[in-house]
DNA sequence: AGTGAGATAATTTTT
DNA sequence: TTATCTCACT
């Protein structure tokens, strides 16, 4: 039912079936096209070879999409094997099977609905021989590559050029998105530039690396099907006459690599590639969604440009604008306008509602990150506390993962339930990579750098020097790692370490030869047998029984896999997880507030939306303003928080930031100004903010020239009081508990921030009892009576 | 080979 | 602030 892991029949089978009768979309049940607006109507209906539905935020565009796909199924314009629909994370492909499924039933079953990524993985998987790799590849994640990168530029002694791990591999990603390959690349370059050089050496090292790996890295998936679509016209014309529909989602965010995907899926097949043809076939009909405003990852490679030159790159394309918006108040939709509006060089566009203006948007500026945090907590216990809306209506935005730390802090204090989206991932802690690295080395014993990982984890005496001779008797008989490995007995080593080499080995080994078994028994097994249970179960640290459970719950989570898809291998979880989006994480069903960044915020709604920093230097980000179009784009993605919400839209700043321990003063954003003033509702505006000094508030404010206001502020550097202040806090976070402190309403307790107040009411049990204070000064607040700096006074 | 103290570098967004 | 790296010591 539930297509998440996508293991769906490959089904190449009924593509001999004759081919329904099309293309005519005036069949369409009635059922299929009731409620739709006239456009929404129009882009379920028309059919040609290509269309562009230009939807803007909110305009119900996975609603044409569902009912445009259903509808091409129920006229049996097409079987469910001759579509592939692509989307941009997991989460929104299972979404988008599920409400096709809704709509027309077990016709659905077949469809390619994926992710272009995983698209991709499933292609080469089933070519992979057919050009030189091994259909067990597997795929490394940008934390590999970082590893791999950096061991390369050691070995090279690349460091001194000013090679940095982060550049090489951003660098190799670009240069993979657009298409090139290291030889073709080496072409266009001159190799005057000893950086230029140093750098090819690199790139060619890499990839080396990761063919003998059998692996291939993000880009790589993309680029490589290209690739190989274009070194076998046979093999294409296979896929071009499959897949007759292709729709795409997110199309403003497709990069070179996946446009050039979509042109040679859709490319024509003749007779020449493909004999068994009865004629030539046109390509497939394109229908892709988009809005240029929402493009928000051009550092990913993103062209906007596949969006704005769609007509003249498809002939005969047909563009749809949907404009009415059914999500957002109007309040809320004019100060996304008029946000956007001051991006030119965009197609005008104007959303719009028919449900009336809302309430206003609320704002509200902090002295610092905590104090704006606090005011996040408050309003969602306001919110909340009615019972009309419920912690999983709420969600909190950033631009940059770091704040959510004061968020957090707050959060866990005043007792609200919460869950990071994405940040920092389950799969990258390093137990859980530990773990993988297992599996992945029994999946294909050629990944050396999972190897690496594993072969020292848990300790078992074989260090820098026993791997290095590994690796020299590798490379000297040109056999892998794992050969190397094996073959023990031929380097001479103490008989201690040669013993832990080869039992290893053939621990590896085993498991390697069944790779039909199930994933969870396993990683089970090879985590017991290897000692890495024990070795946590042993250890004092406390951090280390979290380790063991989070190995725990990574078991569960493999047989969970298997239960649901019982003819699993071990390598189609692998593949699951390494592609694996920030928003698939979203848990509809738990009644947790949703805290994630503005870019992982892309696609979803709320009921209420909290943005939060929005300030200068963080939004325009410092390092994004730099780049060019970096200006814009940060405002396009300002733009996609704001269209997120649907009743209730909170923004908020704060005049100190603290980062890396220093706090630093910080100016309201030059979008904030974009927004007209009655729309904003300011509980403090950052106009009438003073700096806890008593000083100015930094920045300026509507009418103040920018200028002055800086310089002002760089002839006065003030020092913010912070440095007693910030130890002793320290110091009471970790000593504080108490849970041993007894509260009833009419007590009277003094809180470290909030100063006096009254205990109204106490809730809840043991660690999670929680006092609703009326401060004399601060208002009401919820405090976790747990760890709240407060004080019970003396009646 | 393994450990730990102390230095030091890094933080934009992500499939 | 945190994670990672280096180096000296066991």
């Amino acid at each position: 039912m539930n297509d998440l892991w996508g293991l769906h029949d490959d089904g190449f089978g009924d593509v001999a079936r004759p081919s329904p009768i099309g293309p005519r979309g005036d069949g369409i049940p009635e059922h299929l096209l009731a409620g739709l607006n006239r456009p929404q109507r129009e882009a379920v209906e028309h059919r040609g070879p290509a269309l562009l539905i230009v939807a803007g935020a909110g305009s119900g565009k996975t609603r044409v999409l569902t009912h445009r796909v259903a509808g091409l199924l129920a006229t049996r314009e097409a079987w469910s094997s001759q579509i592939l629909a692509i989307t941009f994370t997991n989460k929104a492909a299972a979404e988008m099977r599920e409400r096709v499924e809704h709509l027309v039933g077990e016709e659905a079953r077949g469809m390619w609905i994926r992710t272009f990524h995983s698209a991709c993985v499933r292609i080469l998987r089933r070519e992979a021989e057919e050009f030189g790799f091994k259909e067990s590849f597997t795929i490394y994640d940008s934390g590999d590559v970082r590893a791999l990168i950096k061991r390369l530029i050691k070995q090279r002694g690349a460091d001194i050029q000013g090679l940095t791990p982060g550049s090489v591999s951003a660098r190799i990603s670009k240069l993979k998105n657009e298409l090139h390959d290291v030889d073709s690349w080496a072409r266009t370059v001159s190799l005057e530039n000893p950086l230029d050089a140093a750098f090819l050496e690199l790139w060619r090292d890499y990839d080396a690396e990761l063919r003998r790996a059998n692996a291939f890295d993000f880009d790589d998936l993309i680029s490589q099907t290209v690739f190989l679509l274009r070194a076998f016209p046979r093999v294409a014309a296979q896929y071009r006459k499959r897949f007759r529909h292709i729709l795409v989602d997110e199309y403003q965010d497709t990069n070179a690599a996946q446009y050039a995907l979509i042109r040679e899926l859709t490319k024509p097949v003749t007779r020449a590639e493909l004999p068994e043809l009865r004629g030539d076939l046109p390509g497939a009909s394109l229908t892709v969604v988009g809005d240029s405003d929402q493009s928000i990852y051009a550092f990913r490679g993103a062209d906007i440009r596949n969006i704005t030159d769609f007509e003249r790159d498809f002939h005969d394309a047909r563009v749809i604008m949907l404009e009415q918006n059914y999500r957002s108040t109007q309040n809320i939709l004019s100060a996304a306008n008029a946000v956007i509006g001051n991006n030119f060089d965009r197609r005008a566009k104007n959303l719009w509602t028919d449900s009336g203006d809302g309430a206003k948007i609320i704002g509200f500026t902090g002295y610092s990150g905590h104090d704006e945090a606090q005011f996040v907590a408050d309003e969602i216990v306001e919110l909340t506390s009615g019972g009309s809306m419920s912690y999983s209506d709420v969600a909190v935005f950033y631009r940059t993962n770091a704040q959510t730390r004061a968020l957090e802090e707050v959060l866990i204090r005043t007792a609200i339930p919460y869950k990071v989206i994405g940040g920092t991932k389950f799969y990258e802690r390093a137990e859980i990579k530990d773990a993988m690295a297992y599996l992945i080395t029994v999946a294909n014993p050629d990944d050396a750098l999972s190897l690496r990982r594993i072969m020292n984890v848990p300790k078992r005496g074989i260090g820098p020097a026993t791997e290095a001779a590994l690796q020299a008797h590798a490379d000297e008989h040109r056999i892998s790692l794992r050969d190397a490995m094996r073959r023990v007995d031929e380097i001479a080593l103490g008989p201690k370490v040669a013993a832990a080499i080869k039992d290893l080995a053939a621990l590896l080994d085993e498991f390697s030869a069944r790779p039909e078994a199930d994933p969870g028994e396993v990683l089970r097994e090879l985590m017991s047998r290897s000692g890495y249970t024990d070795q946590l179960r042993r250890s004092p640290d406390p951090q280390d029984a979290a380790r063991l459970e989070n190995v725990e719950e990574l078991v569960a989570v493999t047989r969970e896999f298997r239960r649901q898809n019982p003819a699993a291998t071990l390598l189609d979880f692998l593949t699951e997880t390494s592609l694996v989006a920030a928003a698939d994480e979203l848990d509809d069903s738990g009644g947790q507030v949703s805290l994630m960044t503005l870019h992982t915020a892309k696609g979803l709604e709320f009921d209420a939306v909290f943005i939060t920093g929005i300030e200068e230097e963080l939004l325009p980000h410092r390092m994004a303003a730099q780049e060019p179009g970096g200006e814009a784009e940060e405002r396009r993605l300002f733009y996609v928080g704001i269209t997120r919400a649907r009743q209730r839209l909170h923004l908020s700043l704060a005049m100190t930031r603290a980062q890396f321990g220093e706090v630093n003063p910080a100016a309201p954003s030059r979008y904030l100004e974009e927004i007209p003033a009655g729309l904003i509702d300011w509980r403090t505006p950052p106009s009438t903010m003073r700096a806890p000094s008593g000083q100015r508030a930094v920045g300026r404010w509507r009418d103040e020239p920018r200028e002055s206001f800086v310089t002002g502020y760089r002839d006065s550097p003030k020092p913010l009081p912070k440095a007693p202040k910030k130890e002793f806090a320290n110091m009471i976070t970790e000593v504080r508990d108490n849970s041993a402190m007894v509260l009833e309403p009419g007590d009277r307790i003094r809180h470290k921030d909030f100063g006096e107040g009254r205990v109204q009411a106490v809730t809840g049990l043991d660690k999670k009892r929680v006092a609703e204070v009326l401060f004399d000064g601060a208002g009401r607040k919820r405090l976790l009576i747990k760890i709240a700096p407060i004080e019970k006074l003396s009646p």
